[in-house]
DNA sequence: GGGTGAACATGAAAAGTTCTCATATACTAG
DNA sequence: CTAGTATATGAGAACTTTTCATGTTCACCC
């Protein structure tokens, strides 16, 4: 089973003034980043303030502009951040269960996404773009391109169709998953049940029709 | 056929500090929204500008705050506005059709919701609340509400089923719908036609397995 | 362990935005 | 024509974002 690509959420993802090199300061950033996450859960996007996030985080906001070239640029490298922990989760997961029937596979990958909605803060709010990339920033273009690429990689073996065919449906799937299973955490902050299976439902309906039956 | 119910977007999404009573204002308030409709469009939400605003509506900023709280609150208006023009578009159309079969109405839907995408400024961008209400007022909750409620009314007529399950297929189906059409204008500004066509097929495909092909 | 340059940290203040308010003008009813 | 309300305005108060000069810590070398 082909690894999917480690999504090092290449160079133009990196919007990083700097990298950070010495230990202390990527512990800094990735407190920066928490402290982002948890204010983003708990006052949302419009009233995050960069003062906020440095004395949360517990730094100078100076600190902050020492690494990220802007407000918006802390939110888009925790997109980031969050992308790559959920690709990192899937791989985890198949890795676990060997091939599988595609079915399983989707199973298996809306099950990790629910669960990170659930125990990452912020997650809900700004997962795969919804805040920056999507609404403002159209040139770092699709992170949602990402996970397609790597999930059409992922069944290309598994189903005998044209992987170009593959990638829309699958691009497909993964927008009504997201929209569909958005809503659900939108009617319940703990992901309303009644959605949650709808979206399943739909997702693989569509999946099932487009592909066939066989795997 | 019931009329679509004239959706005044209620009280508690009349976010103006003070109503417009003059027909003078009433325009400049509206000059105010369509200057923010263009400026979302060129520069995106998070370049939006309260002063920009009024330059380009030709007001004071002082004006502006006249009858709008704060910048999200015309953010906010403008989405009402959006869900104004889409509601009655649809109910214009439908009292032009008569009776159809629920596939013709969901389809005329569809297209009214493209034309507006296509030629309404700013509505790619902020149709229901995908700023403000979704991201970030909770309170005000469900802009889609509205419109989902007007439709179960409207096909609860034709379809022989309990009207929870309806109003829940709706819901879904309304959140599929925007999501994917949401996805062809991202992947051109025209709206790329074989996701169109995708978008269309998977909500009625979905609306017939739950319904059952009859009407 | 002492020295050196790069990485890092800091917070005051410059630059930019949001929002208020005292003041002035336009409208409406009577 | 007049009082009373609605509306218009823009300087500036309040708050945010971002910069930058200054000081500290780290990694590496001798």
């Amino acid at each position: 089973m082909s690894d999917i690509q480690a999504a090092k959420v290449p160079a133009e993802a990196t919007p990083l003034r700097r990298q950070p090199v010495q230990q202390r300061s990527a512990k800094r950033v990735e407190q920066m980043l928490d402290a982002s996450a948890a204010l983003i859960d708990e006052l949302g996007y419009d009233a995050l303030t960069t003062t906020l996030i440095a004395k949360r985080a517990g730094v100078a906001v100076g600190s902050l502009y020492q690494f990220f070239p802007d407000k918006r640029a802390v939110v888009q490298a925790l997109t980031a951040r969050n992308l790559e922990r959920f690709v990192g989760a899937v791989n985890e997961r198949l890795k676990q269960l060997g091939p599988e029937h595609w079915w399983d596979v989707v199973d298996s990958i809306l099950d990790i996404y629910l669960e990170m909605h659930r125990s990452v803060p912020g997650f809900s709010k700004v997962h795969f773009g919804d805040i920056i990339d999507r609404q403002l920033l159209d040139e770092t273009r699709d992170n949602n391109a990402v996970i397609v690429d790597s999930l059409t990689d992922l069944l290309a073996s598994q189903v005998d169709r044209p992987v170009e065919d593959l990638r829309f449906a699958i691009t497909i799937a993964n927008e009504v998953a997201d929209a569909l299973l958005k809503l659900a955490f939108r009617k319940e902050p703990s992901g309303d049940e009644k959605f949650v299976a709808e979206a399943k439902y739909v997702v693989k309906g569509y999946l099932a029709a487009r592909f066939g039956e066989k795997s």
